[in-house]
RNA sequence: GGAGGGGUGCCUGAGCGGUUAAAAGGGACGGGCUGUAAACCCGUUGGCUAUGCCUACGUAGGUUCAAAUCCUACCCCCUCCA
């Protein structure tokens, strides 16, 4: 790759958002004036998470170097599922859940992008749109034609199938043809002529290029970007909660703050590159520092990622949490609270029931064994009996009990 | 439609009448070391206010003092033949 004379692709190039692209002297030419580009995004479920950060910050890049960006729901290809990646077939949606998923997903890119009607504002399209109506025969002989057998049997989607001998399903193995049609149908409808995705996304990506060609001698192009890993090899997006939602109400901000706080220190650098929208030299400092020192880079990328998803004051919020559980021991308002009522505190309360309820623990066996194993604290001291007596004694002053299951896992109980 | 193979805990995968809440690995969680990191070491990993009780090896029955293990039917998956 040489020096990109486009804002766009330089941007990429320099935080570490490409893996592939497709014709880059062409693209960069294209891209010398306002363009459209989209990615497609699943409907699988009712948030994303952070596996598509990356390609929402490709599209945030996008408008900020004065392009146009398409948000492309897949309301249509969920109902034929998507076969790479998987072994077995994923579980039908019904209309209806795909619907309200696409809504609820919706609002994260509101907060990422501008919508509206302007000519670099971004817009949001269904694929349903056009994928509900098509006609079976009529589809067959305008796309169909140019898909052979032979070629969509070596996509690597199928291909794995097959080997491992997984069933494949004819519905799925139409996914690949509907989504390249996509690329086509975004052509037509609104000068699209870029596609962004994940690097698994190239086959399909370079379908879309070759069927637009085809059909309506299109100039098309396609930039992939690379799988995420943390250092170690594992796969990126796990947090103690479980996935990382980006939606607030399936993971509040200090989570999400705490996901990012926990980066490997090997990946701060890389990851203030591709989630925040620091200056190039500010992260080059924060990316030099070793030791100790790199928490204070770790604190620095989990605000500003916070911020960009939450907003500055959550983010702050979140940090000033962090830094009075961790720092000063104590607790900060921020901690996932949940109430007891008073006379139910009067009594007392078993200390393993106590961390069942607050979620520290999935079972009363869970929460026993947390506390044999001395992962269990109350106000900071370690519990020494499951069966030990929590009670309003224990409220300190500022109204909770402080329950932590390890060092980072903490819940506040109220009395109410 | 015929013949054969298979369905085990979060996942992979052993077990093939009793010592099996089920080997081993992975993952996850907890502890130690540190820095809320990685690597490494140790422990835990069905539920239940619990020296016991309950539920579990595709589903439903049966044989047996005793079944994940044997039998019958059914469901699902795979391979080969038609």
């Amino acid at each position: 790759m040489g020096a990109f004379k486009s804002d766009f692709l330089r941007v990429l190039q320099e935080r570490g958002f490409i893996h592939q692209l497709t014709d880059e002297a062409g693209l960069d030419a294209k891209l010398a004036n306002t363009c459209t580009a989209y990615i497609g995004f699943d409907a699988t479920a009712d948030s994303l998470h952070v596996g598509s950060l990356l390609q929402i910050m490709l599209l945030r890049w996008f408008q900020k170097t004065g392009h146009r960006p398409i948000v492309l729901m897949g309301g249509g290809t969920t109902k034929v599922g998507d076969p790479s990646g998987k072994d077995e077939s994923r579980q039908l949606l019904t209309n209806s859940q795909i619907d309200s998923n696409i809504a609820s997903i919706r609002s994260v890119f509101e907060t990422f992008l501008t919508f509206g009607d302007g000519p670099t504002d971004a817009l949001m399209a269904n694929n349903a749109d056009w994928l509900d109506g098509l006609e079976y025969i009529a589809f067959l002989r305008e796309v169909g034609r140019h898909f052979t057998i032979n070629r969509m049997l070596s996509f690597d989607s199928v291909k794995l199938r097959l080997d491992r001998e997984q069933p494949l399903t004819f519905l799925e193995f139409n996914y690949m043809i509907l989504q390249a049609y996509d690329f086509v149908e975004l052509a037509r409808r609104h000068e699209c002529i870029l596609q962004l995705g994940g690097s698994d996304q190239w086959g399909n990506i370079i379908n879309g290029i070759e069927l637009g060609r085809r059909v309506e001698q299109f100039e098309l192009y396609g930039v992939t970007s690379p799988l995420i890993t943390t250092s170690s090899g594992a796969k990126m997006g796990k947090s103690a909660q479980g996935a990382v939602w980006l939606n607030t109400d399936k993971l509040p901000p200090y989570d999400y703050w705490q996901f990012w706080r926990n980066t490997e220190d090997a990946d701060v650098g890389r990851f203030l590159k591709l989630f925040t929208e620091m200056p190039l030299d500010e992260i080059a400092r924060i990316d030099a520092l070793e030791g100790v020192e790199i928490n204070d880079g770790k604190i620095v990328l989990a605000t500003e990622a916070t911020a960009m998803l939450h907003g500055r004051a959550a983010a702050d919020e979140a940090a000033e949490t962090a830094r009075q559980t961790f720092v000063e021991g104590g607790a900060g308002d921020d901690l996932p609270t949940f109430d007891v009522p008073l006379a139910e505190l009067e009594e007392g309360i078993a200390a393993f029931e106590l961390f069942r309820r607050c979620g520290l623990a999935a079972s009363g066996g869970e929460a026993r064994r947390l506390i044999k194993g001395g992962g269990g604290r109350i106000n900071d001291v370690p519990a020494t009996d499951a069966m030990q007596n929590v009670s309003a004694a224990d409220l300190g002053n500022e109204g909770h009990v402080k329950l932590s299951a390890g060092k980072k896992r903490h819940a506040l109980i109220r009395g109410v």
